[in-house]
DNA sequence: TGCCAACATTGCGCTAGCGCAATGTTTCTT
DNA sequence: AAGAAACATTGCGCTAGCGCAATGTTGGCA
């Protein structure tokens, strides 16, 4: 076998028991990711090879926000939600992850603590560093710095894009944005739109705009008899990406990349 | 002379004249930088060297949102401020600049548009660098890299901190955060407390802590009769720093560097 | 297959805070 | 020093959307 073969622990939290469960080579989708962006694939594989393999179950915690952050990681399989809660319990979610995704690049780079937990919404095959490794590697090898800072610069940028919509927007357009996005990060073409292949609930959509399950609740059935969303079992299907995007957009172009 | 003397041409507004006006040796506190944390002088200097300066009169923007980000930018005197205005035209103040911070590092690791505009509140020394220059001092000297870097992630913090708040917060609370991410920015002890040292309207507060103009100023005029903070032409002195931490703090010790 | 727990929907009353207007205050200009 | 322009304050009515409750629906598990 010449991809680089790992074999990733399993620790079943019923059984406290270490189980052999999957190796990197069944995700061969993962040099893909943005993170591998024009690295030779030597180093790649050899990124691969250093990162030391987890499993984590439905409903685990990779960690728990204000954990000294000590490792970065890669998610190969499953999805994770980043969630940020407030002294009084309420909660928003800054970012669900999918497969490919980069969690914790911030600790890297500054000795500092996670600012959100990280919750498995699936059973989830993830790839750890501690981030002094991750650094060395940074200075190493400066496009896997760039790589990082890229993906750090993104998710600045849509924050900023948050914080524009939470200060100004009305709800219906804050869902409509929260929508757009996650479908431009983990939409899949089908024939009758674009799925929004996660598993999300009223209370997810809520914690990504920034209102009630309830607001969130009317406002997505409002979409849905106006035909522009469509939902099956905690599954979202964009019917009507223009009209949505019509809905949505403070900037021309801004989601471009959805409209065909 | 020693230091590293550059002459900074000034385009006049009004009469369109370039005129000599500063030195960087004008500006001996500009290598306490965050951005220069852990170089070494003489790479500095370089840096400093190699930076173009623009003088950038009260009331100018030095970019616009929207527009190519070609250039990275590093205060020197002056205040900016960093806003972002969506299509009906409402505005978000997304930070405020004091000298010696970074402006656009942004656009240094991936080729956008600026996402926000930045006007010069008071007159205003920059030095300037093109990202593609910026880049190529990063990939040669990776603590700037690493400085960048940091950097950008603390922003990311506040964001993210900045979402949790307008998600969940009462704008009483919101206002106060707004507060005290201003003074540990930019707060100077006085024997009063801690002021301010910024040019503020209630116009700039709402946008900080996403509200109206009208609702900061009432909030502001309760905290100014509870005695929590005093205010003087468009400054804001901090006088009970501890009992506005009790307001606003959702985490322990995430303002302990004001508490004494 | 049926049960239970989690999730979704909808109705209804209430309030935080928005939006506008009127007035007062400060700051800048000449 | 006077006038204008920008900024701040305060009052008041109104509404978006929150919070709670009741009911319906879905999906996972025995």
């Amino acid at each position: 076998m010449d991809d680089p073969v790992r074999q990733i622990m399993w620790a079943s939290q019923l059984t406290g028991e270490w189980v052999t469960a999957h190796l990197v080579s069944d995700f061969p989708n993962i040099k893909q990711a943005q993170l591998f962006n024009s690295l030779t694939s030597e180093f790649v594989d050899q990124l691969l090879l250093t990162g030391k393999n987890v499993y984590l179950p439905t409903g685990a915690f990779l960690f728990h926000q204000q954990d000294p952050a000590s490792h970065c990681y890669l998610l190969l399989d499953g999805q994770i939600k980043l969630e940020s809660t407030n002294r009084g319990g309420d909660q928003v979610s800054v970012q669900q992850v999918a497969p490919g995704g980069m969690i914790a690049l911030l600790g890297v780079f500054q000795k500092t603590k996670y600012p959100v937990s990280a919750l498995a919404i699936l059973d989830c095959v993830v790839l750890s560093w501690t981030v002094d490794d991750f650094q060395n590697f940074c200075v190493e090898v400066p496009q896997l710095h760039i790589n990082s800072t890229q993906i750090l610069t993104m998710r600045s940028q849509e924050f900023q894009s948050r914080i524009l919509e939470l200060s100004t927007e009305k709800v219906e357009r804050r869902v409509a944005h929260a929508l757009l996005r996650l479908a431009q990060h983990l939409g899949k073409r089908i024939q009758s739109g674009v799925l929004i292949d996660l598993r999300l609930t009223r209370q997810d959509i809520a914690e990504l705009s920034g209102t009630t399950q309830f607001t969130a609740s009317r406002t997505l059935s409002r979409l849905q008899n106006a035909g522009i969303i469509a939902g099956t079992k905690h599954q979202i299907i964009i019917q009507d990406i223009h009209q949505l995007v019509d809905l949505a957009e403070d900037f021309p172009n801004k989601y471009r990349s959805l409209l065909d």
